[in-house]
DNA sequence: GTAGTACCTTGAGTTAACTCTAGATCAAGC
DNA sequence: GCTTGATCTAGAGTTAACTCAAGGTACTAC
């Protein structure tokens, strides 16, 4: 069977707007319809939300996120390119991972920092 | 001495409008001026700068830097505020850094598929 | 003292990514 | 067959965080 886009909405947490959004602009592939129009979501079409987040929630821009898609759609041919970007995502990533803990390190110098001014006032 | 505005945007990567858009909005606190009015920019504005900037990129919203920067201003009898706010900022950035390694793993996940099926396609 | 560059303010414009509205059609239960 | 709630499209509106423009003042070097 399938989906409505309601059913969709609900277990993936992005609103039916988001979704009519998101196939409109070609972030995600376009959704089969019922005779009269209704989008019937696929599982399929699920797991390419939820890779999609995947990568909206590791910082890629919406216009690359298209470009991945569309390599997508376009078939098997695609792959050797579509490994290429989700590499350099990957190595994004980790960047993003190293600058993340840093600033754990800077956020803690602080706190430290503020403790110890507590404690000398309390002296 | 001090610098200029312009020293402080070219030392920080950020431009003179985010400058003093930061500081119209209380994003950081104010800087002090010269007889005509030109900004002139401490050692410690620059070091606020710094960890505005640290607070901006682990995810903190203009609203809540604020808030902080508001804290900062009122003096020490808010350091302990202050700590709670920093603490659970880097509870943030670390769920952020557990959330990003398990996508890094989706994308490896991925990236392997792929592979495979390159693979299975030269056979 | 003037040319050129950096700085000032106020307020409007931009961008990305949604989010909502209006007006119409569709589906399910009584 | 009628009501109620879900879905449809096109296009306008919103929000956060800048970014720029216009019109004016200040500083530096000749």
């Amino acid at each position: 069977m399938g989906y409505t886009i309601g059913e969709i909405a609900e277990t993936t947490g992005l609103s039916i707007h988001t979704l009519r959004y998101y196939e409109k602009e070609g972030i995600m592939p376009s959704v089969k319809r019922n005779n009269s129009g209704i989008r019937i979501y696929e599982k399929t079409d699920l797991e390419v939300l939820q890779f999609i987040r995947c990568l909206k929630e590791t910082g890629m821009p919406v216009i690359d996120i298209k470009k991945f898609v569309n390599l997508l759609v376009q078939g098997d041919h695609t792959i050797e390119n579509r490994i290429d970007l989700l590499q350099k995502q990957k190595e994004n990533v980790q960047s993003q991972v190293n600058q993340l803990m840093s600033y754990i390190q800077m956020l803690d110098g602080k706190v430290q920092l503020y403790k110890t001014i507590l404690a000398n006032k309390n002296e």
